[in-house]
DNA sequence: AAGGCGGGGTG
DNA sequence: CACCCAGCCTT
C-alpha cells in the first residue's frame, strides 16, 4: 500500500482484510478471553522478549499462585524471582512485584485504565502500557510491538529504522492512523498475531498472504530486509570459575547484588577474569579460597560448560568441594551456609540449577 | 543515543 | 553458526 495515498477508504480496506484473517487465524490463548487488567498485565509482562510457547507455562503458575494482584503484592521478592527462574530477564519479576505493590497501596488495587497513566510504573513500557489499556480497557491506542513492526515495515515498505526513537515516532504515527476506532483492542491482537504467525521473520510465505496484492515488500522482494534494526554488539566472553563447596547437608551460595547479570539470584563461591586462565592464576587472585581449599578436598574434575546469553558468551568451570566434618570456615562477606533443603526455593541462574540437578545435589 | 539484560527456538 | 522473540531500564 501507498502510504502517502493513505485515505479512509484503505484504512477501512485495511481493517477489514486484517480482521477477517485474524478471525480466521487467530489463537486461542488463554490471556485473550479476560478482560481482567491484573492477568492481562502479567502475561504481557511474561512475554516482553518471550515466545507464547515459553512464557505460557509461568502465566500458568503465576496466575495459580498469585490469582490477584492482591497476592502478588504480599509475596515475597524471592518467592517471585524463584517461580521467574528460568524465564530470563529478572528485572521484569522484580519490576513487576514492586508495581503491584504500588498499584494496591496508592490504587486500591486498581489499575489505572490509559496508557499514559500506565507508563509511571516500573516495567510498563509504550508496548506494554499501549497493549494492558487497549486489551483491558478498550482504549484507542496502538501497541506496537516487535510483530507489529514488522508487518508495518513491510506492507508500507517503510525504511526507518525501528530501533531510534525517530523510527518509533514514524511508525507511531502510521499506527495511530490505522487504529479501528471502533475496536481497537481486536485490531491491536489482530496486528500482532499477524506478524507472529504470517508476516514470520524468516522466509514468511508471501504467495498465500491476504495482503500480497498490496504489500510493498512482496512487491519488491524486500522481505529480507525490513523491517531495519540497527545491528546490535556482539557477545563479549567472560570466565567464570565456580567452587561448589558443601558437606554432606550443607552447601555455600550467594546472592548476586548490584547491576549486572542475574540480581537478586544466588550462585557459588567464585572467581572471574576477562581472559581464559590457568586455574592455578585464578586461586593466586584469591588467597581466600587456596586457604580454603587446603582444608577440604577438590572431589572431583572440572566440569564446563559455555552458556550463551544475547549479550555475553560465559565460560563456566565447576568444581566440587567437600568438606568433611563440621562447619566450611572463613567465608568471605555475602557467602552463607545453606542447608541442602533451603536450595531448592532459592531462586537460581538456570544454569546454576542445572549443575546442582547433575550433581545430585538438588531433585 | 547507547548499552545491559536470559533463555530457548529455528534454519 | 546467526537471528529472532508480545521490551524496558539506566546512564
Amino acid at each position: 500500500m501507498a502510504l502517502e495515498s493513505l485515505d479512509k477508504v484503505e484504512i477501512l480496506y485495511f481493517n477489514k482484510i486484517l480482521n477477517s484473517w485474524y478471525s480466521q487465524n487467530a489463537r486461542d490463548l488463554l490471556w485473550r478471553s479476560t478482560k481482567d487488567p491484573y492477568k492481562i498485565w502479567l502475561s504481557e509482562i511474561i512475554l516482553q522478549q518471550t515466545r507464547v510457547a515459553q512464557g505460557t507455562p509461568y502465566y500458568l503458575k503465576f496466575v495459580r499462585e498469585y490469582p490477584t494482584v492482591f497476592d502478588l503484592a504480599r509475596a515475597e521478592q524471592q518467592d517471585v524471582l524463584r517461580l521467574w527462574q528460568g524465564l530470563g530477564y529478572y528485572s521484569r519479576a522484580r519490576n513487576m512485584h514492586a508495581t503491584a505493590q504500588r498499584i494496591v497501596a496508592e490504587f486500591d488495587g486498581l489499575f489505572p485504565r490509559s496508557a499514559k497513566e500506565l507508563l509511571q510504573f516500573k516495567g510498563l513500557g509504550a508496548y506494554t502500557a499501549a497493549a494492558v489499556a487497549s486489551f483491558a480497557f478498550d482504549e484507542v491506542v496502538p501497541a506496537i510491538d516487535g510483530n507489529v513492526y514488522r508487518v508495518l515495515a513491510r506492507i508500507f515498505g517503510i525504511s526507518a529504522d525501528i530501533l531510534k526513537p525517530e523510527g518509533k515516532r514514524e511508525f507511531q504515527r502510521l499506527a495511530e492512523g490505522l487504529i479501528s476506532r471502533e475496536d481497537p483492542a481486536t485490531y491491536n491482537q489482530a496486528m500482532i498475531e499477524f506478524g507472529a504467525l504470517q508476516c514470520v521473520p524468516v522466509a514468511p510465505d508471501c504467495a498465500n498472504c491476504v495482503f500480497s496484492d498490496h504489500c510493498y515488500a512482496y512487491a519488491h522482494q524486500a522481505q529480507g530486509r525490513l523491517p531495519v534494526k540497527t545491528k546490535k554488539a556482539k557477545a563479549r566472553n567472560r570466565y567464570l570459575n565456580y567452587f561448589i563447596l558443601h558437606n554432606h547437608e550443607t552447601l555455600v551460595m550467594k546472592e548476586r547484588i548490584g547491576k549486572g547479570i542475574w540480581e537478586g539470584l544466588y550462585d557459588f563461591y567464585e572467581i572471574e577474569s576477562d581472559e581464559p586462565m590457568a586455574v592455578l592464576d585464578s586461586f593466586s587472585a584469591d588467597s581466600g579460597l587456596l586457604d580454603l581449599l587446603g582444608q577440604g578436598v577438590v572431589s572431583e574434575v572440572p566440569k564446563s560448560f559455555v552458556h550463551l546469553l544475547t549479550h555475553q558468551k560465559l565460560h563456566v568451570q565447576f568444581w566440587r568441594v567437600d568438606f568433611r566434618e563440621g562447619a566450611i570456615p572463613d567465608l568471605p562477606n555475602g557467602y552463607k551456609v545453606y542447608p541442602l533443603l533451603e536450595i531448592e526455593k532459592l531462586p537460581k541462574p538456570i544454569l546454576i540449577d542445572l549443575v546442582l540437578k547433575e550433581e545430585g545435589l538438588l531433585e
